[in-house]
DNA sequence: GCGGTTATGTTATTTCATAACACTATCGGC
DNA sequence: GCCGATAGTGTTATGAAATAACATAACCGC
């Protein structure tokens, strides 16, 4: 997390638990069964990690976090589940950070995440893609993904 | 490079050359001297070899890439070659491809890429940041950075 | 030429990610 | 029900990307 201050009191409890985390796992279930996906168990598993974390994880915490009772997973299985998650939208993965956040924004979008060099919090946004797209056509290019990171100081930091 | 397709004939030689290379290399010099840094000589060959390239280098390729007889570079050479340049905006790093370019744009600006998925090309523009720092600021960030990488298909790519 | 600062050389290690292959589960068609 | 195709998992091993730590050398202002 490499934090630069060290006033993260309350500002940065994004996590999942208890019935918010189960109803969360349940929703996923369900647009799994809607389509012919398989939220298996070591998906289900990683994706909880991700939704009870509160910042960023890099895949070798969840590799470490894995085993209910402290053994690790072995790197494929975390991996594989996380293409997966990717895949489905459940997921995105920051490359700034070369960690991993549940996706908390409904509906198929294009991912984009606000994030702070001090507390390491990562807020996903919606910013207005059309200028990127835009300019993307004009040069020739068919867009299939775009990766937007904003790196700097979160609200709470700033005042600090 | 992970290629779909084979046809990159000629649409790629972004690569600079003999005099063009010395001159954009002599730029640098004119930059930096202007300053109080200093192009050292490890410095001014990892960005001889980006300026080279018809694509993006990971930072091995230029670690094997530069010793003129075939020896590698250790990697912190690299490693911290590659820290000034970007520092200096002379090279910019590709988040999505782990990889390095050298900047083709002049003046301070925020660095946004085009990549082709197919060829490997990445190419560089300057999209209206506008709509992304609005959000930003609107979420109460002060935005120090922005990584915006687009992944398609080439103008060349998609017609084949 | 002395001392602070910046940069380099070198060894080793850490962190991040995937290849390859054997085995198992699931599911639709018969 | 069972069979074959497909998708998913478990496991071992390795590959790729990046940095820590510390010793040495170059530069610069005085």
């Amino acid at each position: 997390m490499t934090s630069a201050c060290h006033h993260h009191d309350e500002h940065d409890h994004h996590g999942l638990h208890g019935v918010a985390l189960g109803r969360a796992l349940e929703a996923a279930e369900l647009r799994c069964a809607g389509t012919q996906e398989r939220l298996t168990a070591p998906r289900r598993r990683v994706l909880e990690l991700l939704l009870a974390a509160d910042a960023p994880l890099k895949a070798y915490d969840l590799i470490a976090a894995y085993g209910e009772a402290g053994e690790p997973a072995k790197p494929p299985t975390v991996y594989r589940a996380l293409e997966f998650l990717e895949r489905l939208g459940f997921a995105h993965r920051i490359e700034s950070l070369n960690a991993y956040v549940p996706c908390r924004i409904e509906g198929g979008h294009m991912a984009a995440f606000l994030i702070c060099d001090c507390c390491g919090e990562a807020a996903e946004f919606e910013p207005d893609f059309a200028p990127t797209l835009t300019a993307a056509q004009a040069a020739g290019y068919a867009v299939r993904q775009v990766t937007l990171e904003a790196r700097g100081l979160c609200a709470g930091c700033r005042e600090h």
